[in-house]
DNA sequence: ATATCCATGTAACTTGTTACATGATTTG
DNA sequence: CAAATCATGTAACAAGTTACATGGATAT
């Protein structure tokens, strides 16, 4: 679903200003769908001249001016089009500490802990304000709006779950830890474990 | 982390060519870093200029001629120094299906439930694909990239649940089950209920 | 004083995908 | 006979980000 349907979306339920839209935008579908300003004030433009929304200047005094923005009925039939006629294409997931994870023997010392804990940091603060969002609307929002909700709380907790796994293995195969409960051993790979070698 | 340093990457671990690294990485990082062709064989080019690749022409004579990338002693340096200096960017999610089900009322009839079966049944077909690359490498991948496929296990895993809770309350929200075991209730959202109600 | 909020918009740039061009060989 | 595998490469196109330009009002 490309941007300007989105943006359809969203004045279908009420006329709003492009600023506006990316507030709302990064608070509810931000998780899932980003949008900047310069991709959302073009395509906004880009609506306004196909007709399927209409903008109302607004003068302020205390504060620029701003444009409003309003669905016109083609808009709305347009939109509906769309939803009616489009399979979702494939989730996309990038990640690049996997990436950094992936070339693990690479890198050096404390590094990829380092990164595995920014990680959940991260996790957690995103976790924080979808429960924030929960607390804000969460009486008001759709039965929808709520199982995409639930998909953002369920995604960052099951990556925190496996970042905490991670970081574990992590200590481990740097030999911080006494694995369960041996005394504490060598942290050198190879050859810990009794003096005598063979050759 | 961009292409060019993930390129250095795999180079690191053996000589390869543009074919070879597009099939080696659609099946090891495939589903967290994406890359076509169209990417990879400009970037490669790219490395050789700089000098951090070599190319040896391979010709065959029962199918086309090949360019075997190796990885020079500049390039190992650069990529050390990548991996040392760069901190990972924030993962990236985007799903055009938690779009369509953010606008749920805006869909008509069991579009939105199609959609979501369509979902969970390409998250089992990415769970199989990893549990076959599990049976095929697992004895020879490192812990490093053992992590990484936990992490792709454990996040289709996470994807199916939510889209398992999600497909149930597509199904209460269409009036078509029996809630928990009270006779079967009048779809439409408001006052069923036995008569009384408070006031 | 400094930063943030409000508010719009453009231009340069990055980054990538898709499709095309080519073509023998093997597999179904 | 059709399709996939092997193999490289380019060009057109899509889509978006970042940074810049502007500038008063309010909050710290």
């Amino acid at each position: 679903m490309d941007l300007r349907t989105v943006l359809l979306g969203f004045l279908g339920r009420g006329d709003l200003t492009g600023y506006e839209i990316r507030h709302l935008m990064q608070r509810s579908v931000g998780f899932f769908f980003g949008a900047s300003y310069g991709s959302i004030y073009p395509a906004l433009k880009n609506l306004e001249e196909a007709g399927l929304v209409r903008s109302t200047l607004v003068v302020q005094e205390d504060r620029p001016n701003k444009k409003v923005y309003e669905i016109t009925p083609e808009g709305r039939e347009r939109f509906r089009a769309r939803l009616a006629e489009e399979m979702p294409a494939d989730d996309g997931y990038r990640s690049e500490l996997l990436m950094h994870l992936f070339f693990g023997e690479e890198h050096e010392g404390g590094r990829l802990l380092e990164m595995v804990e920014a990680y959940e940091a991260r996790c957690e603060a995103k976790l924080e304000e979808l429960h924030g969002v929960e607390e804000e609307f969460g009486e008001v929002m759709s039965p929808y709006q709520r199982m995409c909700l639930l998909s953002g709380l369920s995604h960052f907790r099951s990556r925190l779950d496996w970042a905490a796994e991670v970081e574990e293995q992590l200590r481990v195969l740097a030999g911080e830890v006494d694995v369960s409960h041996r005394s504490r051993a060598g942290s050198r790979g190879g050859e810990q474990g009794g003096g005598r070698r063979e050759g």
